[in-house]
DNA sequence: TAGATTGTTAATCGATTAACAATC
DNA sequence: TAGATTGTTAATCGATTAACAATC
């Protein structure tokens, strides 16, 4: 693993879950969505097959969580739904900053996606005098000025990039000195954030480009 | 490392690179593209400075992906970028196609990020009548019943999903018996592709999951 | 109780890194 | 040659997994 994958979160006073633990959680979300009242526990066996890793794995996961199950019977349904839900933020609905009101910028306010998932925009920032005052989807450009200063006071804790590669960087630098939680880049550039900033920083264009090596 | 990220690509007569590996040459990329004519070597300090690793890490890494460079002095800057570039198959433009002619996908469409960076939109689909036949960009929307016949084809070798989360895991089997390579699916739910499978799918609903751990 | 399944230990596996001989 | 830097070995680290005692 290299630095960023080993980039670690550490709820205060709980234990420390890997990023590859992380990233199962949504696997195993997917099986006790679609269970839900039909069946009141789960095994680690059927969470395993659905999520398709070993058994041994699972166990070891939800233990990490924190979450224990009951001997010779498996795991609660409900409560490891909710606990796994809490544990990545989604029982909650999150506020997420668009930064850049141009073509993708508008069609993700749009998106009823985001929306779905439980991701309100509460903002859509551009540079633009032309931009700044238009409504888009349900707020008004606001300059990008503010955006330091919206961060800080609260008005979102999540940021889209969908701005030209030439203003990513520093964006992502303003987004960061902010206290920003969360940034998903769309802009066609490499950002870098450094390893010691607790963000969790998805950058899309080298997806793309780790994508293509597939190809 | 789960299944998912165990997932390796073995190019025919060539040393296997781990995930972690080929994550971490963009990296190297960006370096190599700023240095550019300025200097005909890089030392794997540099390279590891630049991307955040140990350089021990960098010399093992161009090691496996076959590179070497001269004791003493280091690797060679030029060839390096391309020995890179070619590897994440971003030595020439891939084709691509927006699957939904909706809200985000005629936004994708007209996106000049993509483009940038070396993918066309070589077709763009829709189930909707309505929608089929209409010049979206440079595409005229296909009805969606061609999506495997034109895969297969080779009109196109890269999927970007933009479709409902009723229909997400539908066409995304679809393009993966058609030999898509890379999907990047932005519907707002899970797809699952099997491990088996050599596609690199990155599941965007899945990474605002657990990108939203973080905040 | 008998069967099932967890929780944890110890073994295994793979990736990272320190160290240094090779060599430009 | 003297200094620099690679390429590789061996040590380390961390994550996965088989196995099984604990226990419902």
């Amino acid at each position: 693993m290299g630095n960023q994958e080993a980039q670690l979160y550490r709820p205060p006073g709980m234990r420390v879950l890997s990023r590859a633990t992380v990233s199962r959680m949504p696997r195993y979300l997917r099986l006790l969505d679609d269970i839900r009242e039909a069946q009141a526990t789960v095994s680690s066996d059927e969470l395993a097959e659905a999520a398709g890793v070993n058994p041994a794995n699972v166990r070891r996961d939800l233990s990490d969580l924190g979450f224990h199950g009951t001997r010779g019977v498996g795991y609660a349904v409900g409560d490891l739904r909710s606990r796994i839900q809490r544990e990545l933020g989604i029982d909650h609905r999150r506020k997420v900053a668009i930064v850049g009101a141009g073509n993708l910028g508008t069609a993700l306010a749009g998106y009823s996606g985001f929306r779905q998932r439980g991701f309100d925009v509460a903002a859509i920032y551009d540079i633009s005098s032309e931009r700044v005052g238009r409504l888009v989807g349900d707020v008004i450009v606001t300059d990008a000025g503010r955006i330091g200063h919206d961060c800080a006071t609260g008005l979102f804790d999540m940021a889209i990039l969908a701005v030209p590669a030439t203003s990513a960087q520093r964006v992502a630098e303003e987004l960061v000195s902010a206290g920003v939680s969360s940034i998903l880049n769309f802009a066609p550039v490499r950002v870098i954030v450094p390893n010691d900033v607790p963000v969790r920083h998805v950058d899309l264009s080298t997806e793309l480009q780790i994508l293509s090596y597939y190809g």
